[in-house]
DNA sequence: ATAAAGTTTACTATTTCTGTCAACAATAGA
DNA sequence: TCTATTGTTGACAGAAATAGTAAACTTTAT
């Protein structure tokens, strides 16, 4: 039950942008070496980012990548769906044919359970959330 | 994000012992044949189970396992963490030093935020309300 | 004694995860 | 147009975790 690397490097490199945020993308490499991922890794980790158009980016001289909705428009659900898949904690969820007690399986029932108040949880935080509570633990670390 | 399979196993087979329950010690082998579970791995999974105290077995002709305690003052939450581990998405969470980051990282804290709703989830859930949601549903399927 | 049960250890095949490497494609600017 | 820069993609590989099997071992009732 642990998050993937992906999942969690991704996470950090999508609040990352958020931060850096200006007129210009913001270019892989700035974000692997502030967040200390290998850029090779990161690329790939931003690959469903792009695909579903989260982010958007750019090739060639001043590329980069920049985020397509505004921070709080981004919820965390949305992006842990993309890098981690579905959060059901168990296939069965999503395919009740890949087990045939999926019908009359209470356990089942609870897993699904488990799975709203995840989606419920990380539904409720954006990645706004995220740049305003990292702003404001760095003014109160230099004041 | 999946549970383990010793944890849905693990799962369902305290559900069987509690809804088999009666005088006896309840034999593995009918817990995994009703379960369709190997024995061999049936075997391995109730081990944490018997070690924690929460259920209790006894070697021999006529052996078996029993619960140590009514089901419900069994929290899912504890069944899970014996046979999960902690709910923790992130080993940060519990081991901090693993990661330089740990105590600037907002992306922990949400981790942590889905740790505890997780836990509360399951918490809020005993094995008791499982006995009783089988029941319930057996009856409605065959009146 | 012996058969029946749970316990434990050892092993293995498979899958998933975490990356690395390198070829490729597109773009800005000289 | 040429070239350096930047993102894209696919192939590959080592490590770790998972899911299970097999078998020897211990305890107990009869």
């Amino acid at each position: 039950m642990k998050l993937s690397t992906r999942t969690r490097y991704g996470t950090r490199a999508l609040l990352d942008l958020a931060l850096h945020t200006d007129d210009n993308p913001i270019q892989l490499k700035d974000i692997a070496s502030r967040q200390n991922i290998s850029l090779n890794y990161l690329e790939h980790i931003i690959g469903p980012l792009v695909g579903s158009g989260i982010i958007k980016s750019t090739r060639g001289v001043h590329g980069g990548i920049r985020l397509t909705k505004k921070p709080d428009q981004i919820k965390l659900s949305e992006v842990i769906r993309l890098l981690e898949g579905d959060t059901a904690p168990v296939e069965c969820i999503c395919t009740p044919e890949c087990c045939n007690r999926s019908e009359q399986c209470v356990t089942r029932d609870v897993w699904n359970e488990m799975k709203q108040a995840i989606d419920e949880k990380l539904g409720s935080i954006t990645l706004h959330d995220l740049v305003e509570k990292q702003n404001s633990r760095r003014k109160s670390k230099s004041p």
